[in-house]
RNA sequence: GCGGGUGUGGUGAAAUUGGUAGACACGCUAGACUUAGGAUCUAGUGCUGCGAGGCUUGGGGGUUCGAGUCCCUCCACCCGCACCA
């Protein structure tokens, strides 16, 4: 009976099936674990390899669980709205629903092939009208929110509006704007208009201004995605930078409590350091300029260092700050605009990224040093950003890198405040020292220096102490059809959320079907085009749709309770399930999505619509898998010839990959022979053509299929059938074969690297599959796919399976009495087994199941006391081979994953006694074995009458002698 | 540029708390069985040296009886940087 494994991982998918055995409950006595994968964008290229890396691992895990005894709650859904199928959209004139439909499909084909154990009924799509039905209803609970700094919680807007009426807004600052000051008798004459626009700089789900890139010849805004080198991808058009209105989420007022509650999450330090930096919470101080010759207007700027303020020898302000055009001197209004215009074209990123090319534009206007009253210019420069702090910085060159930079390059006098710190070529950073050439600050150490600053500035009523944070509030708009449109109506030019308006209508606020995807007039989303549906009977509706982090930001809480139609969730099911316990995703989330879900968890526990204040309690980084390409080098025929003739009808000629690393090398023999064989070709395309002659050899890459590759080597018959232009084509070989270039590359369908799992499942089987996925290394490494080791952990799987059957005879397990040997085995693996689940090790688990099957087959073991509860152990990786051998060999007839995972007994996984290294001064000379209990005296005196120690020890005394119970000894002479 | 990660044989990797570097596999070499082998089994396989031995965890330096592991420094590659999801 050999293993056949599609026969049995079909039959037993389909007994899953039948018997509902992965349908949740939420109502049980078992305590609860919630192991969560991030879900995919289902992209129109298919699952690939690298998608499931993490499945399989979660997969492990909750099986593991529920063989622990726990209520498992192991879900899976589609992430279904996005740009891709927008894109696809336009390109095609599919709707975005219909191969939306068609991806997710195929996704759960393939989610289903590696065998998975999810609940499908709890299955949740983010662009299911029942699904954004409560996406919408959970930004109208932002909208319909603000943020209480003194109780530091979201409260409803009508408590704020409560509170106005009664002491205007002194005692709650406006979020938006610190100088907004009125008091109950001035917001009771504001408009209703007023009123709005007041209440809408309070909002956690709020309008303002932002800046996108924009297409004028494409019409449309385009994502960062989209812009590249400066241009758009589609048709290499102009883009520029341009202000629009956009929602925004006020993530920023909850900053200190997203940064500290990660202390309480189970995270990896890597993931809580990049959500501190993103956040990137800096003390310091807000200090005013006054600006010469406008009596009303001042810079405000903030610095983390108003200990250098004396070293202020200039201002800096982002280019698009609102102020630069009202203080540009005339003569310099040329030369501003100019530069303005050269911003513009350029990138967040590369204005950070720039630093060797220093520059910017002096405005002609001066500020007054508060302090020494002296002049200091105001420049503009693309290194300071209109969003971060106050779009204004104070420069200070001897004690900041890049205004350093910058003063060198513009040759801006230095003021040194560092004394001997400072040497003129490079700025001091470091915060110790003491100051000089600084007023009243000079001799005061720097580490005291920020504390004493602040407080003269306070005194002088320039400034404040603040706190930054480098995190802006959330862009939440997107000028795009495929995503959740707003509940929101315009009436009179006043955004109100559906449920405010008398007959506003019900959520959800459905996306209705389009039949073209262009963009509206004035950069507005394609929604703008559809009359009917942005007039309704009052106003005018939001054209704008969600981005794609809003169905995502809560799906968790969805799978909960999928189907309810009533509530987002019920509180009975938040609360028994409550947060994740397990959540394992890629890094590439980590401030995206993951601080995006922290928001949405927080606002709705404020909101008191769930207990618990964060989402996911640990996580688990799985790395990427990187597609492999393969490359093939064709022949690009650099020709003298007196006349022109039609290269068409020459041979293509493919060359391996070594012959190409010959010519690099310019080795001769090797150009000479493939110039031959050009030459050749051309003699028999062109027989009367004597005066067509190579030149030189050029060549260009281009990326290969890697099916049609076997490690390195090309399969030329496969290659010849890919596409009829190579139907003909010819190859300059190596060793008789073609050898590919080969690159590790993002997996991608137009590099032709994606791998999909169909086609190992079909040739290895998903038991196989999923056990080599985990086999490649540890969970949280990126690396390459490779497929050549694969054939190892299905040579294991088959040895495994020889354990129980025999090809001849069928099973041959008996029920003789284990030995000690063999229950040592056992023992040893389930401890191993368990322990490196508990830890996500499963590479090493795998090792330890080929250890026990390489050992029990020496011992040539074929009992029931052994093998049954190895099938048990080994359920979480290989779910298909354990079910059959639970059910067909030891005929049980319940699944094997209702059992109880094996417990091992600590009888047979201690040794008493050790096989000791013995080093002489750290270098291993011997091996020796003792008791583990033996008293250190005993061992010294056995080793040191060593014959081998003696020969090492030469005769020298011994300085020190070093005994670690357990591991090792060591003499030191 | 900033932030985070990774780097160990020909290849994927292991070494859980500073304690025998290379477990387990792939590949390769030799052999057995076989009509056949892309099945199975046996032996070998970091580099170097006839050998005793020496060398070896990206490079350089340090701490320690002992460093892949800790510290400093440099290099390479990967991920993120706010409209890809």
């Amino acid at each position: 009976m050999e293993y056949a494994f599609s026969t049995i991982e079909n039959k037993w998918k389909q007994y899953w099936k039948n018997n509902n055995t992965y349908r949740v409950s939420n109502d049980s006595s078992k305590p609860k674990y919630y192991i969560l994968d991030m879900f995919p964008y289902p992209s129109g290229a298919g699952l690939h390899v690298g998608h499931p890396l993490g499945y399989i691992a979660s997969d492990i895990y909750a099986r593991y669980k529920r063989m622990k005894g726990f209520n498992v709650l192991h879900p899976m859904g589609f992430d279904a709205f996005g740009l891709p199928a927008e894109q696809y959209a336009l390109e095609t004139g599919q709707h975005p629903a219909v191969t939306t439909e068609k991806n997710i499909a195929r996704y759960k084909e393939q989610l289903d092939n590696i065998g998975f154990c999810y609940d499908w009924e709890r299955e949740v799509r983010t662009s299911d009208a029942g699904y954004y039905k409560w996406t919408q209803w959970i930004f109208l609970q932002l909208f319909h929110s603000w943020y209480d700094r003194k109780q530091q919680k979201a409260r409803n807007i009508k408590e704020l509006i409560a509170i106005f009426e009664k002491e205007g807004n002194n005692n709650n600052p406006c979020p938006d704007d610190d100088k907004l000051c009125f008091d109950a008798k001035a917001w009771a004459a504001m408009s209703e208009k007023e009123k709005r626009d007041t209440l809408m700089k309070y909002r956690l789900a709020f309008q303002g201004y932002a800046e996108v890139w924009w297409c004028e010849a494409l019409g449309t805004v385009l994502a960062n995605d989209e812009v590249v080198n400066g241009v758009s991808e589609r048709g290499s058009h102009p883009v520029i930078r341009k202000q629009m209105r956009q929602w925004f989420l006020r993530i920023t007022e909850y900053a200190d409590r997203l940064l500290t509650s990660l202390d309480k999450l189970e995270w990896s330090d890597a993931m809580k350091e990049m959500q501190r930096n993103w956040i990137g919470k800096s003390n310091g101080a807000e200090i005013r300029f006054d600006i010469q010759g406008f009596a009303d207007k001042h810079i405000t700027v903030f610095t983390t260092r108003p200990d250098t303020i004396f070293g202020a020898d200039f201002m800096v302000m982002a280019p698009e700050h609102e102020l630069v055009d009202t203080i540009t001197t005339a003569e310099q209004k040329e030369a501003i605009a100019e530069y303005k215009k050269y911003v513009q074209s350029r990138s967040e990123r590369e204005r950070m990224a720039e630093v060797k090319q220093v520059t910017g534009c002096f405005t002609g206007a001066y500020v007054t040093h508060p302090f020494t009253r002296k002049q200091v210019p105001i420049w503009i420069s693309e290194y300071v950003l209109a969003g971060y702090g106050t779009g204004a910085i104070m420069a200070v060159p001897s004690g900041d890198d890049r205004d350093h930079a910058f003063a060198k390059h513009f040759e801006i006098p230095i003021t040194n405040i560092f004394g001997s710190n400072y040497h003129g070529d490079f700025a001091y950073t470091e915060k110790s020292g003491t100051l000089e050439n600084s007023g009243f600050l000079n001799g005061i150490d720097l580490s005291k220096a920020i504390d004493v600053a602040i407080r003269a500035i306070v005194d002088a009523g320039i400034g404040k102490a603040k706190v930054n944070y480098k995190m802006r509030d959330a862009g939440f708009s997107r000028q795009r059809y495929w995503g959740e449109p707003f509940p929101i109506v315009y009436v009179n030019g006043i955004p109100y959320a559906t449920d405010e308006i008398e007959n506003g209508g019900e959520l959800p606020v459905e996306l209705p079907m389009v039949e073209n995807y262009k963009p509206g007039p004035e950069g507005e989303g394609p929604l703008a085009n559809v009359t009917e549906w942005v007039n309704p009977d009052k106003g005018t509706r939001e054209t704008n749709t969600m981005p794609g982090y809003a169905g995502s930001s809560w799906y968790f809480l969805r799978y909960m309770d999928p189907k309810n139609d009533t509530e987002f969730a019920s509180k009975n099911a938040t609360d028994y399930w409550r947060e994740v316990d397990l959540y394992i995703g890629g890094t590439e989330h980590a401030v995206g999505h993951l601080l995006y879900s922290r928001l949405w968890t927080k606002a709705l526990y404020d909101l008191g619509h769930i207990s618990f204040e964060e989402p996911f309690k640990k996580l688990v980084n799985q790395g990427m898998i990187q597609g492999s390409s393969r490359f093939v080098y064709r022949n690009l025929y650099s020709v003298v010839s007196k006349e022109d003739f039609d290269q068409g009808s020459l041979p293509l000629f493919y060359l391996s990959k070594g012959i190409i690393d010959l010519i690099e090398k310019n080795d001769e023999a090797t150009i000479i022979d493939v110039k031959a064989k050009l030459n050749t070709a051309i003699k028999i395309a062109f027989p009367n053509r004597d005066d067509i002659q190579v030149l030189d050899i050029k060549y260009n890459s281009s990326n290969v299929d890697v099916s049609l590759v076997n490690g390195l080597e090309l399969d030329i018959e496969a290659f010849k059938k890919w596409r009829p232009e190579y139907a003909d084509a010819e190859f300059i070989l190596e060793d008789g074969k073609y050898i590919c270039g080969a690159e590790v590359e993002k997996m991608s369908k137009s590099k032709y690297n994606v791998v999909n799992p169909d086609d190992i499942v079909s040739d290895f089987g998903a038991d196989t599959f999923r056990m080599y996925e985990m086999f490649l290394g540890p969970i949280d490494v990126s690396k390459p796919w490779e497929q050549k080791g694969i054939e190892g952990v299905h040579r294991f799987i088959k040895k495994m399976w020889r354990l129980y059957a025999n090809e001849q005879t069928g099973w041959i397990v008996t029920d003789e009495a284990a030995t000690d040997a063999e229950l040592k085995v056992l023992h040893k693996t389930i401890k191993k087994i368990g322990e490196d689940i508990e830890r996500f090790s499963f590479n090493t688990a795998v090792s330890q199941f080929m250890i026990c099957v390489n050992e029990l087959t020496s011992l040539n073991c074929h009992k029931r006391a052994i093998l049954e509860p190895l099938a048990v152990l080994i359920t979480p990786f290989a779910p298909h081979l354990a079910e059959e051998l639970w059910q067909n060999c030891f005929g049980n007839i319940t699944t094997v994953l209702d059992t109880q995972f094996p417990a091992y007994d600590v009888k047979y996984t201690t040794d008493n006694s050790k096989m000791y290294p013995v080093a002489v001064n750290g270098k291993t000379r011997a091996e020796m074995e003792f008791a583990l209990d033996m008293e250190q005296a005993a061992i010294e005196a056995a080793v040191l009458a060593d014959e081998t120690i003696q020969k090492w020890m030469e005769g020298k005394p011994v300085k020190k002698f070093i005994y670690v119970k357990g591991k090792m000894i060591n003499v030191v002479i």
